[in-house]
RNA sequence: GGGGGGAUACCGAAGCGGUCAAACGGGACAGACUGUAAAUCUGUUGGCUAUGCCUUCGCAGGUUCGAAUCCUGCUCCCCCCA
């Protein structure tokens, strides 16, 4: 199956620049082709996947993909999908957040595999090269402000309440440069993006006609939404990072083991590169067998295993057996210290369970509840478990008995918030 | 500059002298049911040394036995007129 057509049945292409030329243009040569990264944190998020596989996709179709980091754009803020203005960052994070995206690309992209291989260009390289008269001769000369206006994502701010800055209003300049200088440096000649930049690639394609006197190519894929109307990757404790620091494998594993049945299918497809006839049939498994939730499974190993390798992957599971299993007893420190590597803990003298530590107490200071009284509560509903074992005793005292392996004891609060308790 | 309206817990929004830690809705957190899903149902949603005590209704004062509620000043927000 050809790239096209792969993106197709995977509801992957949106809108193109040359619906009946494209595939043949793809099909005669190796092609390059790009896609934009903002740089606004130090790691990449799960939002970031969807246009990472798709270089990834067209990569492994023996295309070259060229992942641009928008260390100059990203000090501007794209006003695409965006109602307010954006905060600025300043040059220094922007570069420490550049560096930190570039090592995770590489678990995803191959940069080593001869002329295929992905590039990884930071656009601060040549636009911070410019002059402000030079950028205005030699780009701006070539926008017409009145098709600028035009464009939805201005249009958009022009209409809304917020406005737009100045600032704003240029990126599509920068952005649609950029496109003409890989044309130009690396033979680049096809964007991919969201939906979401539409406009900004169309405005890459015409300064590409007017500085090169080439025929660019675009294409969109739509945005990654859930079936509730949220955004994929945020929860309501923050977004689910690529960064084993910010998000543990763990976390990011169960992130997408709790797939809604609705969503499944299109995350199958879209963040997966399993075959269509898996997915049909993991599609049909769903309807039948649901409760086995074989896709959020196979979602959620496929994705561990591209962002945390292997052994993240592995890690995930293990951690995973061992919570949402039966009660944890004769488990050792280390097990447990790996299993809970990121997980809070408290550390107490071991003395204090001589007499007993009041649970109430324990879980407050594990930070599981906010105060005394919410704990009180908490212990009351029955939502409190030691060692995956329910509590529901207020006043319960932990003692010897209840250390799970040589030092330590295990609270839970509800379904999945862990805390463990140290005794030293 | 003139006139009017408003500021209440995470958010929205009632309350307009005592029975107010403050209705209701949303959210959140739990429990039941399930499949670590959705929907549904139930409970909880200021703190504590806890049948009581303490702190909260924009800020600072005041009236009163008693104030989120009344008065004075201040700060901020919205609307109308200039």
């Amino acid at each position: 199956m050809d790239i096209i057509a792969d993106l197709k049945w995977r509801g992957l292409l949106y809108q193109s620049t040359d619906d009946a030329g494209l595939q043949p243009w793809l099909a005669k040569q190796s092609r390059t082709l790009y896609s934009g990264f903002d740089p606004t944190a130090d790691s990449l998020h799960v939002g970031s996947l969807l246009p990472l596989l798709n270089l990834r996709r067209f990569q492994r179709a023996g295309h070259r993909p060229i992942a641009l980091v928008g260390g100059a754009t990203g000090m501007i803020g794209d006003p695409s999908g965006k109602s307010a203005e954006r905060n600025l960052l300043d040059s220094e994070q922007l570069a420490q957040n550049v560096a930190g995206i570039a090592t995770q690309m590489q678990s995803i992209l191959d940069f080593e595999c001869g002329p295929t291989s992905a590039l990884l260009v930071n656009n601060s390289d040549w636009i911070g090269q410019f002059s402000y008269i030079d950028f205005l001769r030699d780009v701006g000369k070539n926008f017409s402000v009145n098709v600028m206006l035009a464009k939805e994502s201005v249009k958009n701010r022009i209409e809304g309440d917020t406005g737009i800055s100045y600032t704003e209003f240029s990126y599509m300049l920068l952005q649609a440069y950029d496109f003409v200088h890989l044309n130009r440096s690396f033979g680049c000649e096809l964007q991919i993006g969201g939906s979401d930049q539409w406009g900004n690639i169309t405005a890459g394609i015409d300064l590409g006609r007017r500085m090169n006197s080439v025929q660019l190519y675009g294409i969109t894929c739509p945005l990654l939404t859930k079936s509730d109307g949220s955004k994929m990757g945020k929860t309501e404790t923050g977004t689910i990072w690529l960064s084993a620091d910010k998000t543990s494998p763990y976390q990011f594993y169960q992130y997408w083991i709790t797939t809604a049945d609705a969503d499944a299918g299109k995350c199958l497809r879209f963040l997966t590169e399993l075959e269509q006839e898996e997915i049909e049939s993991l599609d049909a498994a769903r309807e039948s067998q649901p409760h086995l939730r074989e896709s959020q499974k196979r979602l959620a190993e496929f994705l561990t295993q591209l962002v945390h390798g292997e052994a993240g992957l592995q890690k995930a599971q293990n951690a995973t057996a061992i919570l949402f299993g039966a009660e944890i007893e004769n488990i050792s420190d280390v097990e447990l210290g790996q299993i809970f590597a990121d997980v809070p803990s408290a550390a107490f003298a071991k003395t204090l369970l001589d007499e007993g530590l009041v649970l109430i107490d324990a879980i407050a200071q594990a930070g599981l509840v906010k105060s005394k009284g919410e704990g009180r509560r908490a212990i009351e509903e029955g939502s409190i478990y030691v060692n995956n074992k329910r509590v529901s005793i207020t006043d319960y005292k932990l003692t010897m008995v209840d250390l799970a392996s040589e030092t330590s004891i295990v609270l839970r609060k509800g379904k999945r918030n862990y805390a463990i308790l140290r005794f030293e």
